[in-house]
DNA sequence: TATTATATTAGAATAATTCTTAAACAATCA
DNA sequence: TGATTGTTTAAGAATTATTCTAATATAATA
C-alpha cells in the first residue's frame, strides 16, 4: 500500500482520508465491486463520505492509471489492477474474478485484418467455490 | 426476413409495423446500433415512434432469443445475431464489428478451476478499412 | 500558523432506461 | 364484416446511475 501512495503522491496527487479509504478498499476486496458498492461499504467506518467522492476518486485513480473500469452487465466495475487482464463472472454468486489466461489472437495482433491493440474477455459461467458448493457432496 | 417473422408468429408474438421496422433496421445495419440511434434512424421514416417502443421492441426480441445486447464501452448495443460471438471495437470510427475467431480456452468448459458456460470478447484497435485509410497511400 | 490550491459534501442536474395509463391496434370469433 | 379481447403504443412521469455546482473543509507549502 505505502509503494501506492509513494506513487500517487510523485504524481502530485493529494492524498485525503476518503481517497485513501476508496483504496485500500479497492485492493482488499476481489470481486470488483461498483461505486455504489464501495460508498455503501465506507460509509459504516466514515458516514460523510460522500457517494460524488467515490466517483471522483475512482475517476482520478483511473486517470492516473491506477485501477481501470470494467462494464460488465449492467453496471460498471472497478479493478485495482491497471492491466489489461480477463475476469469471470459467476452466474451464481455473481462475483466478478480475475482469471490468467492469455489470449493467443490477440497476442498476434490481428484478427479479420483488423489491427489489434487490446483485448477483454468476459467468461461466464460457475465459479469453482460455488461448483464446489454444488456439486462437491455428492 | 420471412422466416424470422415466422419465427416470432410461431412463439405467439404480435407483429406491429414498430416490431418489424426495429427487426428490420438491426438486421440491415452492421454496426450494432444503440437504443437511441435505432430511435434517431426510424423517427424519420415514423415520425410517431416512441423511444419506449423501441426499448420494448428490443426486450421483447432479447427475450424471444432472436437479437443480444452487448455492454460495450458506456452503451448497449444489440447485435441481431443471438448466438454468442466476438467483438472489435475500432477506436478510430468507432463501429463495432463481428469478428469470427474461436476462444480454445472457453471450449475447454474451464478456465482457472472455474466452469466456463459462455465467453465474449472485445478486441479494441483499428478496422482494417480505416487501417487502410491510415496506411494505405504510404 | 497563514496561505493557497485542491478536495469534499450535499444537493441539483443530466442522461439513459423503465414505468404508467389511456388510446390504438392486431387477432380471433361470431 | 363487425364486435370483442387482449396486447401494444405513445407521451410523459418516474427511476437510476452518474456528473455537475458551489460553498465549505482540508492538505500541502511557505
Amino acid at each position: 500500500m505505502d509503494a501506492r501512495i509513494e506513487k500517487l503522491k510523485q504524481k502530485g496527487i493529494v492524498l485525503t482520508i476518503q481517497r485513501l479509504a476508496v483504496m485500500e478498499f479497492l485492493h482488499s476486496s476481489s470481486s470488483h465491486p461498483t461505486a455504489e458498492a464501495i460508498h455503501t461499504k465506507l460509509k459504516k467506518k466514515y458516514p460523510m463520505m460522500s457517494l460524488a467522492t467515490v466517483y471522483n476518486t475512482l475517476d482520478m485513480l483511473k486517470q492516473a492509471g491506477e485501477i481501470q473500469e470494467l462494464t460488465i452487465g449492467n453496471a460498471k466495475h472497478f479493478d485495482p489492477i491497471p492491466q489489461s487482464h480477463h475476469h469471470f463472472y459467476c452466474r451464481v454468486c455473481e462475483r466478478i474474478l480475475d482469471v490468467e489466461v492469455c489470449c493467443k489472437i490477440a497476442k498476434s495482433g490481428w484478427v479479420d485484418q483488423h489491427k489489434v491493440e487490446g483485448v477483454h474477455a468476459v467468461f461466464s459461467g460457475v465459479c469453482s467455490d460455488c461448483h464446489q458448493r454444488e456439486n462437491g457432496a455428492q
